[in-house]
DNA sequence: GACTCGCATGCAAGCGCTTACATCGGTGCA
DNA sequence: TGCACCGATGTAAGCGCTTGCATGCGAGTC
C-alpha cells in the first residue's frame, strides 16, 4: 500500500505539501497541486482513513441508526440518505438497532461512541431519554427523522395534519360514514405515529360535525396483510358500513383494496379507500394517498447534517416540518358517483 | 473525550495493560481484567476506532457494496448481513453504487481503498474486470454475491436450475401450455439472471418434450407492474392461451396474478401462476414460488466474511452455491381441477 | 535599498491507540 | 538452593496522516 511519503519524494515535495494537495487547501500553488495529483494519481495512493481521521478529528463518514432495513420506508428513507451523503463524498455506517435491548444500548453507549462517525441521523426511532442524551454526547451533529424528541434537533412530519388531510379529502367527496384502519395496540413502530393520525381523523370528523364511531374503527400491523385483515372485519362487522376507508398507511390501504375487492366491493364506486406514505405500489393500485416523500425525508435529514459540518456556524435548526401533498386517484371518488 | 491513559491511571495499570484487557487478550490476569473493564465502564471510556485501526490496522468494519437500497430483494440481503455482521460486533460501512459511471469508478478505485472496511460484500454486481480486479487489490477478504464471477470468490444461486424447478412443478401439475413472464432486454438487472431462468425454462419443457413458443414469452421489469402488463399482454395474445405462467420472480408473479383477476380468469382454477424469490407478500397472495431466501444469503455472506477475518487461515472457499427451495402455495393447481 | 508582508513550503509534534520486546516475580524441579 | 521458564505487566516505538509554527523568498512600500 502506497503511503503518502512515497507521493512526496515522487513528486519533489514534502509529505505536508501533498496532504494539502491532496485535501483542497487552498495555500498549496496550482503548479505544485497538479504534480501532487498526478503522481498521487500514478502511484495509486489513497489516504488513510484512519491515519487521515485520528490526525484530523473527521472521519468523512455519517452514521445511520435505523431500525428496519427491510421495510418499504425506511429503505426509501435511507436510499434518500445515501444518494445525498455519498454526492458530498462521505460514506455511511449503519447501526441497525434491533429490538433487542442489550443491543439497542450497546449502540447508543458504545458503537456510536467510537469516533468513526462525524455526524448521526437517527431514523424513525423513540429514543428514551437515556438515548437522546447519549446522542446529545457524542459532541457531534446528530438529527432525528420523525419526532418529537424534546432533546434533538428533530425533522418531523405533523401526522396530525396528515391523517387530517386524508380524512378532509373523504369528506369532500361526500362520505360520512368512514372507517379508519389504524394501529394494533401492540404494534410498536414508535411515535404514536398511530394515534395522532387518528387524532387527525377524529378531528376532521368533528370540524365537520360528525361524531367518530368506535365500531369504523380496526386495527392493522402496517402490512398489506393487515390491512387486508382489518378491511374485512370492518366490511364485514354488522351496522358499520362505511362508504369509505382511511388506513394510516399505504400498505395497509392496498390491503384494504384487495379485501374490498374480494368481498364484491367496487372501488371507488362503492367504498372509496385513502392511505398515507407515497408507496411505490400506489401508483399500480391507483391508490389516493399522502405522499410524505420519504427518499427526500432522508436526503433533507443528510444535507441538514452535512451543512451542520462543512459551515459549522449554522448549528442544526431544532424543529423542522416535513412537507406532505395529498396525491388523489382512482380509489377514491364522490359517494354515489 | 476521555482517553485509554487516563483509564489506565483509574486502574493502576499501563496502557498497554488497558489496551489487552479491554480486547480481551489472554495474557491479562482475571482481576486486572475486571479492575480495568470497571475503570473503562466508569469512565464511559470507548476506544476510539480511528486510533485502534491506525495502529493494529482493523478496522472491525465491513463495507457493503450494493446497487439498490430501496428494493425488496437488496434490501432484505441487506438486513441479513446486517444482523450477522452486528453480532459479531463490527460495523456496515455502505457503498451504494449507482448507474453513474463516474461514481461507481469511485468507489472502487478510492472509497473503497481508504481502509476504512476489513472486508467486502459485492451484492449482485456485474462486475467487469476492472472492478474485481481493484477488489482482489485491496488486499483483504472479499466476496460476491450472485456471480457468476471468475476472479472473485462468489456465492451464487443456480438460476438456470431456479427456472427449471419452478417449471418442472407446473410440468407436474399437468400443464403444457406454460407462459413465461421474463427480462425486458433493456432490464438492466446483471448477471444475465433473467435469461438463465429462461434457460431453466425452456430446458424443463424440452426435457419433457415440449417446444417452447416464442409467443407463450413477455419481457417484463420485474416489478409488480411490469408483471401486470406482460400477464395481459400474454393472456390477450391470440392463439396463446396458456394454462400456467411462470414468471422469473415474485413480484412480476403477482402483477400477473391480478392481471389474470382483471381478466376473469381464476387463479388458480383457470390459471396456474409461480414465481421466483421468496418475496414477503407471496404469502399473502398465496403464491406458489422458489424461494431463494434473500436474507440467508446476506447472512451467509456475512458469515463467510467474518470467519475469513478471524480464522485467516481457512481462505474463502472460491464457489459456493446458495440453496433454494419449491414452496408450493394455492396459486398453483393440476390443470383441469 | 531596507523593510514589511504574504504566500508557498517544510519541519516536526502529535492524534490515541497496539504490540514487539524487555522486565520482573513466582513456580517447579533437580 | 539455584536455574529455567512462564505468565503478567510495562516501555516505547510506531501506525500514516494533519497542522501549527518556522522559514524563505519575492513583491510591494516608502
Amino acid at each position: 500500500m502506497v503511503g503518502i511519503d512515497e507521493v512526496a519524494r515522487a513528486a519533489g515535495v514534502s509529505t505536508a505539501t501533498v496532504s494539502r494537495a491532496l485535501s483542497g487547501k487552498h495555500n498549496v500553488s496550482e503548479s505544485t497541486r497538479e504534480r501532487v495529483q498526478e503522481a498521487a494519481q500514478r502511484l495509486g495512493y489513497v489516504v488513510s482513513s484512519s491515519a487521515s481521521s485520528l490526525a484530523s478529528g473527521r472521519t468523512r463518514n455519517i452514521g445511520v441508526v435505523i431500525p428496519h432495513l427491510d421495510r418499504w420506508f425506511f429503505s426509501t428513507l435511507l436510499s434518500g440518505i445515501a444518494e445525498e451523503v455519498t454526492r458530498a463524498g462521505y460514506d455511511i455506517t449503519l447501526y441497525n438497532v434491533t429490538p433487542d435491548r442489550e443491543h439497542r444500548r450497546q449502540v447508543f453507549d458504545t458503537f456510536l461512541r467510537r469516533q468513526r462517525v462525524d455526524g448521526v441521523i437517527a431514523v424513525a426511532l423513540e429514543l428514551g431519554e437515556h438515548e437522546s442524551r447519549a446522542l446529545l454526547s457524542l459532541g457531534m451533529p446528530v438529527i432525528a427523522i420523525g419526532g418529537p424528541n424534546e432533546l434533538l434537533p428533530t425533522l418531523s412530519i405533523d401526522d396530525v395534519g396528515l391523517g387530517r388531510l386524508a380524512t378532509e379529502h373523504l369528506l369532500a367527496m361526500g362520505h360520512l360514514d368512514i372507517g379508519h384502519i389504524g394501529a394494533d395496540p401492540e404494534f410498536d413502530i414508535d411515535f404514536h405515529i398511530p394515534s395522532s393520525r387518528r387524532h387527525g381523523f377524529e378531528s376532521a370528523l368533528r370540524a365537520a360535525g360528525i361524531d367518530p364511531r368506535p365500531e369504523l374503527f380496526e386495527p392493522g400491523d402496517f402490512t398489506i396483510e393487515g390491512g387486508f385483515r382489518a378491511a374485512k372485519q370492518l366490511l364485514g362487522r354488522p351496522g358499520a358500513s362505511p362508504t369509505a376507508i382511511f388506513a394510516a398507511s399505504d400498505e395497509m390501504a392496498i390491503g384494504a383494496m384487495l379485501a374490498a375487492r374480494d368481498l364484491g366491493y367496487r372501488v371507488p364506486t362503492d367504498l372509496s379507500i385513502a392511505g398515507i406514505d407515497g408507496h411505490e405500489l400506489g401508483r399500480f393500485f391507483d391508490l389516493t394517498t399522502v405522499d410524505q416523500f420519504p427518499a427526500r425525508q432522508g436526503a433533507r435529514a443528510a444535507a441538514t447534517i452535512l451543512h451542520e459540518l462543512e459551515q459549522p456556524a449554522g448549528s442544526v435548526p431544532d424543529r423542522e416540518e416535513l412537507p406532505y401533498e395529498l396525491v388523489v386517484r382512482g380509489s377514491t371518488a364522490r359517494i354515489g358517483t
